[in-house]
Formats: C-alpha cells, sequence, structure tokens
DNA sequence: TCCTATGCTTAGACGTTCTAGGCATACTAG
DNA sequence: CTAGTATGCCTAGAACGTCTAAGCATAGGA
C-alpha cells in the first residue's frame, strides 16, 4: 500500500500542518500520520520535511510548543496554534483558493456553462 | 491593478506553461501575457521564472524552439509541445488533480453530504 | 529624442522539500 | 534475553524552482 505517495508542493505545508493543529494539539509525528489518514495515504510527509517546517512555524510565533507524555509512555513535543497561526492559516487557505482557482482556469477552460 | 498578484507555487510552473502550448505554439513573452489573461491578472510569472522553466523543458525534449518574426517585425523564440511534452501535461495536471484534492481533504472537511 | 511595450538572457539569492543518516524508548514475539 | 517493530525526535546537506535584478535589443508613438 502507499506506494503512490505524491509529494508535497512547496509551499503547502506549513498550511497543512496548520489546518491539521487547528483540529487539535498534536506531536509531529501525529500530525504525519493525521494527513495519511485524512487524504488516504496520498500524503507522506517525510520527517526531513515535517521538523523542520514545525521548526519554521514555530520561530514566526503560528505554533507553541511543549514536552508532554503520550499515552505510550513515551515523550512527545506537542504543538498548538497560537491566534496568529490562526490568522496565518486563514491567509494561507486563502491563497491557496486563489492560486488552485487561477490553475483550474488555465488547466480546465470553462467550458460555458449550459444555461 | 493587478497588484494582488500571487506567487506560483513551486513546481506547477512547467504544467502552466505545456497547458498553454497546448493549445498554440508561443514564444516566453507570450505565454506569461497569456497565464494572466487567461487568470484575470492572479497569475503574473517573472520572465526570470519564465524562460528557465522554457530551458529545462526544452532540455528534456518537452517542447520544441524556433525563432519567427511576429507581427511588429520582432524576432521571438517559438515554442511548441512535442509529443512527449503533451504526455507529460497529462501526468502533471493528473498529479495536480490528486495534490488539489488531497489538500482539499485537509482544509475542507466533508461535511457529510446531507442524505 | 525620449519613453513605453515588446522580447530575450542570465547570475545569484532564497526558501522549501527531500535524502539519509543518527538517536532513544516501549512493547511484543521468540 | 534478545531481536524486531512502532513510536518519537533531530539535523546536515543536496536538490530544485521561483524570484530579484540586472542587462541587452528593437519598434513605434509622443
Amino acid at each position: 500500500m502507499s506506494r503512490d505517495a505524491i509529494e508535497v508542493l512547496k509551499g503547502t505545508l506549513d498550511m497543512l500542518v496548520l489546518k491539521i493543529l487547528e483540529d487539535e494539539p498534536q506531536h509531529g509525528y501525529g500530525i504525519t500520520r493525521r494527513l495519511q489518514l485524512l487524504t488516504d495515504d496520498a500524503l507522506q510527509v517525510d520527517e526531513g520535511s515535517m521538523y523542520p517546517a514545525l521548526y519554521r512555524l514555530h520561530k514566526r510565533g503560528l505554533v507553541e510548543a511543549e514536552w508532554f507524555l503520550t499515552d505510550g509512555n513515551r515523550r512527545a513535543k506537542i504543538y498548538s496554534l497560537t491566534p496568529a497561526g490562526r490568522t496565518q492559516l486563514c491567509k494561507e487557505a486563502a491563497y491557496w483558493h486563489r492560486f488552485s482557482e487561477a490553475v483550474g482556469k488555465v488547466i480546465s477552460p470553462v467550458p460555458d456553462a449550459a444555461p
């Protein structure tokens, strides 16, 4: 399974992470699995992308981090959204909509919807 | 006008260019304006992105290039799609659909369509 | 003559993702 | 007891594509 995973377009991971954290605080590993789950294995983000992304977001004040213990008694750094992060999520989602809409106009020319 | 242009997500320009060329052969400057036109100024690709993209595509054998004279008597390098380019366009469009669909699943959770 | 639109080129900065390695612990099977 | 698997984190570097910013050249209009 999952051999048909696709790469994440550069610039979209931050938005995806923020969105996952909007649902509920998560640790890096959890975010990765959540993305996989939500997209039926289409999105499988590498750890080498996920953790640097979380650092970026943390440095920008968009997420907070705190160490906790999971059910399995393992330590995990739980990230949660800050107010600034919530704002940024809105911006990035809006950007995504604008961009994907623009791409849509190019690759699937509007066929003059039937009246 | 046009101050609300957005950046092109890295990895999508090739697809956009191939798509424009599928309609009809164009030169770099023309492709840029065509993208702008089709997307109501949302997509304004810089020359510094467009020409390197065309070189990439040419090196990969996805487009052909030939010098012509335009209406205005100016020289212009006209690019056209090769069969390989057409195939690649299909691949990239399919990738885009898969990716944007996956993103959609994350950022706009399905609200359990009403029965 | 100057300015704008057209049209191409290219070096370098920049940011993001991936590759690929490392580390540590909990639990299970043998 | 020991090996393997799943969990969980870290990071250096390569790879890649887009943008910034400069330069060049010509046509046509003011």
